[in-house]
DNA sequence: TCGGGATTTGAAATCGCTTTGGATGGACAT
DNA sequence: ATGTCCATCCAAAGCGATTTCAAATCCCGA
């Protein structure tokens, strides 16, 4: 069933039927209905590609997947887009590459083949290569994060300075001298800022922040675990952590239980939290502190400032930084007097 | 640049290029040669949304994400299905739904605007309705995973009954008379599975299933520590676990240690891993005994049987059942006297 | 009754590719 | 010299939509 058919089938224009399938002004009510009917009646939808072809709107959106990169936060991530995407029959592209030279003959393909109207980045670094790139092949692009060093570009970022801040004053507050940040990878734009707030919360109390208090890992159980092992292993044990993710958090809480103490009493800890549905703050034991803030959501409103993106807005208008809820929850207590 | 720029370039006509290009044997080694290098010179690739009408083609995959089921699973799997794709150029398309309607909903969309060639079911249940919907499409599919009661259908399926069979078997090797299944939810075909293997186990030892020491659950560490620790605290707790996935097992592990009980010693655990490259059963401590199979390995090969499937291979010639490797760790023993 | 503006409808061009059905020319055998 | 057969290449017809430009119809006041 095509246009042709259809538009024969009612004894109208293929013209007009297009018009009022796509709500043009231009076709009386009375045809509007009837085409509408027909359409559904028959099952009618319009070719996805010669719809394309026509309108040079690819009615999709990429994503490259880098494999080192990409964990449980990735496809929380695409619900929340793919959901604000949907009732626009905007498309989701991913991909995966196994090197920068892949991604960017990615990036390249697609802006030639015009297969995507836009991409969107994540975990950017600060100047990213891609950013120049895409701006370069004239692919409309939004990054989640920030590429601070690069030319301006979209973007949707939380507060992770801020919260890192926060957390780490909490934990000041209650008494906590040697406390560890177990960040994310080492350069992207987001450990940097996470760090910078753990600093300056240290220094505004006039503490020097220790190296071997700082690591930087990727987001797993496992290398929370090991990081955190070494750690209390150490002369100098840490009495807090804050902890870049869930996963790594569960590590950390192996390795505190292994090493015979106990979780909010001995040591403390608050972990960030993307907010997974299958991996809740509240109902751990005990019940985990966390600077919070929905990855899902940022989806959501990824697709949303991508479709203002297309519509005309400037890249350079399009910049937000969402502020993170800090949860206390049972995690957190006083430092233990020795 | 498009073919006519490329064409009028190179002063050959449309179609020669073309040929040229999709490597066609009417076109001489010389010319074929020229267009490529006037072809990478100049950026050019071919319209994705034209060759697509062209062709009628649309180069993709579909694969619908519903949300209550994604999980870390699901961007493991993508990882390998792209990586098979990726030299193809066939694309890979998600969505993500919130319930049976929309995802009803959105092949029928798919299949009448021709979004994409194939889609891919994951997580089927026995007679699921989703292949008998795509039967009537007209679309092809495969499944990950296999639905009994519905018509023959392409599938690739890992041996669930044998491994969670074996795993049963050597944790009663080893003495255990109480073992619990933590299994997935209830009803899909692969948790069927699972408790098919575990109860032959069991049954062939003279030994009744007990209900109370099996759980269906989602594959989250949250539901993993709520089940193990109500059975742990009953009268007759259960002296080993099979777990339906690392997750699972990860929050077991918890409720274990919760109860004052080691792992390995005073309880046995074998839990099922996909192979996360993050979550790594060699490097925990202990060290966790699993059945295994790569989940990223399935998703490469659902590709390659994607790719048969479409070059005109019939379903019914594509059933591949996996077999699951036990890897024994140290987190299984024998059981504690009393 | 007629003219003119507004409202509806259509014919045909267009998007950029693939592919069918020839054309062209050279090599070779007759 | 002529016919046959390849090897190459090309013009033009799709693919199925959108969109431009123009025509037909309707309504209403003069």
């Amino acid at each position: 069933m095509n246009l042709k058919e259809l538009a024969g089938n009612l004894g109208l224009s293929q013209t007009t039927v297009s018009r009022a399938l796509n709500g043009y002004p231009e076709v009386s009510e009375a045809t509007r209905l009837r085409v509408a009917e027909a359409a559904s009646r028959l099952g009618y939808r319009a070719n996805a590609s010669a719809r394309r072809l026509a309108t040079g709107r690819a009615g999709a959106f990429g994503m490259v997947l880098r494999t080192e990169a990409y964990g449980p936060h990735t496809v929380e991530f695409l619900g929340g887009l793919a959901e604000r995407l949907f009732h626009d029959e905007v498309d989701i592209l991913v991909s995966t590459v196994e090197s920068a030279e892949e991604e960017a003959a990615t990036y390249r393909r697609a802006a030639a083949s015009k297969k995507v109207d836009a991409v969107i980045l994540s975990s950017p670094y600060p100047d990213d290569a891609r950013v120049h790139l895409l701006n370069d092949l004239g692919l409309p692009y939004l990054l989640h994060g920030r590429s601070e060093g690069a030319p301006p570009h979209a973007w949707l970022d939380i507060d992770n300075t801020g919260a890192t801040e926060r957390a780490t004053n909490h934990l000041l507050d209650l008494g906590h001298r040697r406390i560890a940040l177990v960040n994310g990878p080492k350069g992207m734009t987001f450990a940097n800022h996470r760090e910078d707030g753990y600093r300056a919360a240290l220094t505004s109390r006039q503490i020097a922040p220790a190296r071997s208090l700082i690591a930087n890992t990727i987001f797993t159980d496992e290398m929370g675990f090991r990081t955190a092992q070494q750690m209390l292993e150490r002369g100098e044990p840490p009495t807090a952590f804050v902890a870049g993710s869930m996963m790594t958090a569960l590590g950390i809480f192996r390795a505190i239980r292994a090493a015979g103490l106990e979780l909010g009493k001995d040591v403390s800890m608050i972990a960030h939290d993307d907010v997974f549905p299958y991996l809740n703050a509240d109902n751990m034991v005990p019940s985990m502190s966390t600077t919070r803030s929905s990855i899902r959501a940022a989806g959501t409103r990824v697709g949303e400032l991508l479709m203002q993106l297309l519509a005309g807005k400037s890249p350079a208008d399009i910049h937000e930084v969402w502020p993170v809820d800090l949860v206390l929850r049972e995690s957190t207590g006083p430092t233990p007097v020795k």
